[in-house]
DNA sequence: GTCAAACTGTTTGGCCGTCAAACAATTTCA
DNA sequence: TGAAATTGTTTGACGGCCAAACAGTTTGAC
């Protein structure tokens, strides 16, 4: 199942390239460094596509799971999108404050939130969904479809999907 | 050049599994998704490996690019970092205070310093290379040599090098 | 039944990284 | 020569995040 060592040494630190753009060094080569500059490109223009709608990118991560998982708990969204469940406390409520969540009691356990879109939520989602097809499709433009899939099983073999828990 | 148009048609939320896992609903099938949970495990790891040497990831990347570009200025080492130029302060701030970079006059512009390492800079980079390429084994541990030079490549399609200039 | 332990949402306080705007010193260029 | 641009810097503000403590509630061992 494990993959034989690759044999990864770091390159030296070549003189600087003097055309105008700056050299990346022991940096290039790196797969840590390359994920990150991907990263960053795409959350940029994540965010920008999603300004216009008035949403953050967790906030729309939160509706979105929200909707998958009517029900669920603070503390559960909280470990799904990987922040401390004191902070979901602020996120909710500016959601909530939208209605684009609600928080509802439960009769089985009245500690507990049960999470569940709003009225605003579920239309919210609607008209975000064209913006994030637009976005991904944007972010994948150099790349064929099937490179496209390649690229995720890839990413899942980063990030596999038992991650965070163990 | 350009790849056709992928269909891409983001998935209907479906129902909560009740396996104890939450569901990703329209999350799933995200390239963008995929990307920042492969980005959350790699930074999460990366910063637990630099944790005990006393760097952070900024910091570490502010060290290895100023090594590949000595006389390296502050505007110039903040864009490659895709940082403000007033962000950048304080963090040289922090990495001068322990010798391990210089802000060096430069006769021909009396405006800019020309950055390179200090003494104890070297010296942290040579101590530094074992935990990063220790940490660039463990991020790739599930992929085969070819597997980890097709996501690189891919990724650079991604975030292609001339990325933020143009 | 009782009561300590565990869990849930919440508040508070603090830290860190980031940007925007303004500033003085310096350089560039019309 | 003088206006415009550039560089590093300071200040102020914002957002995201965590740790610790809290009251209300549930659970489970006795």
């Amino acid at each position: 199942m494990c993959a034989a060592q690759p044999r990864l040494k770091i390159e030296p630190a070549k003189a600087t390239k003097r055309d105008g753009r700056i050299a990346e060094g022991r940096l290039s080569g790196l797969l840590g460094y390359a994920l990150r500059r991907a990263q960053m490109r795409v959350f940029q223009d994540f965010a920008a596509s999603m300004a216009e709608l008035g949403l953050t990118p967790g906030q729309l991560g939160a509706l979105l799971l929200i909707e998958a998982n009517r029900g669920l708990s603070q503390t559960q969204l909280g470990a799904a999108l990987g922040i401390d469940r004191s902070s979901v406390v602020p996120l909710l409520d500016k959601l909530q404050a939208l209605d684009l969540v609600r928080r509802t009691a439960r009769a089985s356990d009245r500690r507990t939130h049960a999470l569940e879109l709003g009225d605003a939520g579920a239309a919210l989602i609607r008209r975000v969904l064209p913006a994030l097809e637009a976005h991904e499709r944007r972010i994948a433009a150099n790349l064929s479809p099937s490179e496209r899939r390649l690229l995720m099983a890839l990413l899942e073999r980063i990030a596999p999907a038992d991650g965070g828990t163990q």
